[in-house]
DNA sequence: GACCAGGCACATC
DNA sequence: GATGTGCATGGT
């Protein structure tokens, strides 16, 4: 029996589990991935990379006008093809690419089928996506977790800010350093880590809105919102 | 006209 | 391992 108080690592856990409850709180749920299918949230996953989502939108339609957003007709097209329809997400040579990279992949391995992937382990399955040239972590972790309802936790961009704001990571802390604060901090449950990543945008874009929306606005207030 | 956005690969030290 | 750079569009 202590009085002395808890480890710093027992407080950070608990403040991850307390924010999650806050977020839900504060936004609701966050209905995510926004796409129709498995596929088109794998498609998403890559045009996404380092691109406004608005951006990316545009691409999708097109794609979707075409009637692209199925494997076998996407499949089809060569990367210069493809790369004339997602223009407006940006980097389109190279995500032309990494999509065609990716088209190969599941063709070769799971018969084009998506849903195929999800009978594997998920340690090898997540090494296989990382070995697609165009696939890093983020971009696998978002496919597991918004495509083939895995629980992992994502790490993006919003998420590392967070958690260097509230001086629970350096801001050269590791992905993997990350998502292992959140996934030892919380109970392995997809539906959770869906809307808990979910929320996390959801707040970065909110505090990006404000913090445009004028000079004077309190940062320094809004930094902890705990 | 800057600056930024839900990364990643690759070169170099 | 750490650090730097190219990739490109559209909104503020």
């Amino acid at each position: 029996m202590s009085l002395l108080p808890p480890p710093v690592n027992f407080r950070k856990k608990y403040i991850i589990r307390a924010m999650y409850l806050r977020l839900f709180e504060a936004y609701g749920p966050q209905r995510w991935w926004p796409a129709q299918t498995p596929f088109e949230v794998i498609v998403g996953a890559i045009l996404v990379q380092n691109t406004n989502w608005q951006n990316v939108e545009k691409a999708i339609k097109n794609l979707s006008d075409k009637k692209l957003l199925v494997f076998s007709s996407l499949n089809a097209l060569t990367a210069v093809q493809i790369s004339s329809y997602i223009r407006p997400a940006g980097y389109y040579n190279i995500k032309a690419k990494r999509l065609k990279n990716f088209l190969t992949f599941l063709a070769q391995h799971y018969d084009g089928n998506v849903a195929c992937m999800a009978a594997r382990p998920l340690k090898d399955l997540r090494n296989e996506l990382l070995s697609v040239n165009g696939i890093g972590p983020e971009t696998a972790d978002s496919i597991l977790l918004y495509a083939l309802n895995k629980p992992v936790f994502v790490v993006d961009a919003y998420t590392r800010r967070l958690l260097v704001r509230h001086g629970f990571e350096k801001d050269t802390g590791s992905y993997q350093a990350m998502q292992e604060l959140f996934m030892s901090s919380l109970e392995p449950d997809t539906a959770m880590f869906n809307e808990y990543h979910a929320l996390i945008v959801r707040l970065g874009k909110d505090f990006r809105k404000e913090k445009a929306a004028g000079p004077d606005y309190p940062l320094k207030d809004k930094k902890y919102f705990l």
